[in-house]
DNA sequence: TCTCGGGTCAACCGATCGGTGGACCTCCGG
DNA sequence: CCGGAGGTCCACCGATCGGTTGACCCGAGA
């Protein structure tokens, strides 16, 4: 019954494109049926070619594959999603999941891996990478609070941009004291205490 | 005279490596010799099979895409690198140019490029991605000193991690005073006025 | 030989930051 | 209808940072 998969391709760089696309067609069950080479085209193709699954990029021009995840999963829940990223330290690991999509492995994973994923996400199973398996896993465990408010995350910006309490304040209208407010918050997320260490982590996972 | 071009492909991810390969394949000119996944392979290939160019990925576990250049090149100057990496404001590029790569392309380079850089290449020429050149030229305009000293590269890394000038003082068993001496040295050559903005500029240009 | 760059250290001062404790408002959901 | 979360704001204090000036040592290169 199940015959040939339908896959869209979705990704900035010509040079990862051809790589996905050289190993699935390689496949006899799997067709590549399109190609995006950013979110919103990505977007548009997805709604127009209906494909059985879209393997999307996380980062891209003009739409985040997140966000894109997102609107495609809004329109047609047919359609599901394989996330591919470079880094596993990626915040947009649990954003993207809860955009809707069905497996998130990384760029790293072996051919084999990708082609498997494929296959799950088709049969309608979850794909995780087992580096973001067991990040996920521990996430559930510790309590991590890692998620920053709006304005914490707004706030956190601008310090690493250098600017003073003040100068964000002036930036963002409101006082010194609020901003200094949103910063011990995020410090306390964070589990840090000084500014500075405080922009590398949420750099490092992605927060900002 | 000139027959086909022996290409060794060297990347760590096996979608990009598939990528690469594809791309190139589909010259009739140009033929894959062989492929690495991390540096000490590439060096390992290149010395084995003498292939014409070597397209290298900058970030490669074992061994770093400069590291494993300067090594090719130092035993065999027939051997010609291509230099493939993500981000333009890597800070690697001089260091791959200095170690003897005779091109810098960027992932996001459309494949056009990508195939042209590798006969460039191979004929003995340079290849440039634009954004890269435009870097480079920019770098010469400015006196950009952006070099930092060994010391400097130190005390700023431990800023990144949150340390007190203090505490940095301790940890290289150094006076506070001579961290505060390296730090404002930092955001002199980096133009900035604050320790955070000095880390993330520093991390945007693959300084620490 | 002398200069220069890198590394080390000191003292001082104003500005900023981080910590604490409290306050008020609004919106949303139980 | 009330509680909680997010956002805004205030005051006070000690610690730290950034800016400045000046100094010494050492090794490499002119």
């Amino acid at each position: 019954m199940s015959r040939v998969i339908r896959v869209l391709v979705a990704d900035d760089h010509a040079v990862v494109r051809a790589g996905i696309v050289a190993l699935l067609a390689a496949e006899p069950d799997i067709e590549v049926v399109g190609e995006a080479v950013d979110g919103e085209q990505a977007v548009d193709l997805a709604l127009a070619l209906l494909p059985d699954l879209v393997v999307m990029d996380v980062r891209m021009p003009r739409l985040t594959g997140d966000a894109a995840t997102a609107r495609i999963r809004e329109r047609s829940d047919a359609v599901r999603v394989l996330v591919l990223t470079t880094y596993e330290s990626d915040a947009s690991i649990l954003s993207a999941i809860e955009a809707g999509a069905s497996g998130y492995l990384l760029k790293a994973a072996p051919a084999e891996e990708l082609i498997a994923g494929v296959r799950s996400v088709a049969a309608g199973e979850v794909a995780l990478s087992p580096a973001i398996a067991a990040q996920l896993v521990s996430r559930m465990r510790e309590p991590a609070p890692t998620a920053l408010t709006t304005r914490e995350t707004e706030v956190l910006r601008l310090v690493a941009e250098g600017l003073s309490n003040r100068a964000i304040g002036e930036r963002l209208f409101v006082g010194e004291a609020t901003v200094k407010t949103h910063l011990v918050r995020a410090f306390e997320k964070l589990g840090v205490n000084d500014r500075t260490r405080a922009v590398t982590l949420a750099m490092e996972r992605g927060l900002i």
